[in-house]
DNA sequence: AAAAGCCCCTGGACGC
DNA sequence: TGCGTCCAGGGGCTTT
């Protein structure tokens, strides 16, 4: 469910809400979401107090006073909720913390809910974050200056694969999904079949259209932003709202609809398994040269 | 080694 | 109404 847009959202709603409080309680539903949880997960959050929450690429990542990290990814349909302590328990929540802000202050839950268990949930200590298995080979963060024509065009010649699967390579770019990168394509007139190399390669001006490429990424990624995300069924922000970018997509979730552009048809092809969504008129295929 | 395929899981939309 | 089928914002493991 969630890329970057929709995962800061989260990030700053929790964030705004919990700095300071304490983890006074810890309820596991089951043993594991996608992964079992940490061996001590319990004994090693309890009575800390969240410092900060930050977010790399689509995790969140829990700054404990204690030295810890909760680290967590929320696959395709995981939500963080805040909500008063004792409410009826939903299905599929499967973690609830409670949480106290000031010392004499009401507890506040702290619930994550998600039907599809895609999503994890790990700690770690704070000298190992960097090195922990989910977060050591991630890649550019798009909204950086990181992210520039000359570093994409450094990753992307040594790569043999499409735009469309190597922008979603959380280790070439980090925070991408499918929604933003289809829509950064088509705002770029670059095909998602066309092979990344080649056109490294082949296109003439390639640095410029890989500039426009990664000013597209940001602009995109900063709209959705401003618009609290894009919901297009369970996505919920930490105060149980939805997001408005959906009515923004220029071709996601679009077949047959007409091109903002051109008013042609969007196309819809599987590409790696995933949908991808395009214009064939404004995003036409690169001529081989060989 | 890198790239493609497959799988994890639940639920909503749609066709019959 | 109730099936069956397909599809979904992700990523890691297995196969080629």
């Amino acid at each position: 469910m969630p890329e970057l847009p929709e995962v800061e959202t989260i990030r700053s709603g929790l964030a705004a809400q919990l700095r300071g409080a304490a983890i006074v309680d810890l309820q596991l539903y089951r043993a594991n979401l996608r992964y079992d949880f940490p061996v001590n997960f319990k004994q090693n959050i309890l009575n800390a107090r969240i410092l900060e929450i930050e977010r790399r690429a689509k995790y969140l990542l829990f700054r404990l006073s204690n030295k810890y990290s909760i680290i967590s990814h929320l696959g395709m349909s995981g939500s963080w909720v805040i909500q008063s302590v004792n409410q009826e328990r939903k299905k599929h929540d499967h973690i609830v913390m409670n949480l106290q802000i000031g010392d004499n202050s009401e507890l506040l839950s702290l619930t994550y809910n998600d039907p599809r268990r895609f999503g994890f949930v790990f700690c770690e200590k704070d000298e190992n974050i960097e090195q922990h298995s989910s977060l050591r080979n991630l890649g550019i963060e798009p909204l950086t200056l990181n992210l520039n024509a000359q570093n994409l065009y450094e990753k992307l010649l040594k790569k043999k694969t499409n735009f469309k699967t190597a922008l979603l390579d959380q280790t070439i770019i980090a925070g991408l999904g499918n929604i933003y990168v289809c829509e950064a394509l088509w705002r770029s007139g670059i095909s998602p079949f066309d092979n990344v190399h080649v056109f490294c390669v082949q296109q003439e001006q390639v640095l410029e259209k890989l500039a426009a490429l990664c000013k597209n990424i940001k602009e995109v990624l900063q709209q959705a932003l401003e618009a609290g995300g894009s919901s297009l069924r369970d996505y919920k922000n930490a105060s149980g709202k939805a997001g408005a970018f959906q009515n923004n997509f220029a071709v996601y979730n679009r077949a047959s609809l007409p091109c903002p552009k051109c008013g042609l048809p969007i196309q819809r092809a599987v590409q790696n398994g995933r949908s991808s969504f395009y214009c064939e008129n404004c995003q036409p295929r690169m001529k081989k040269e060989i």
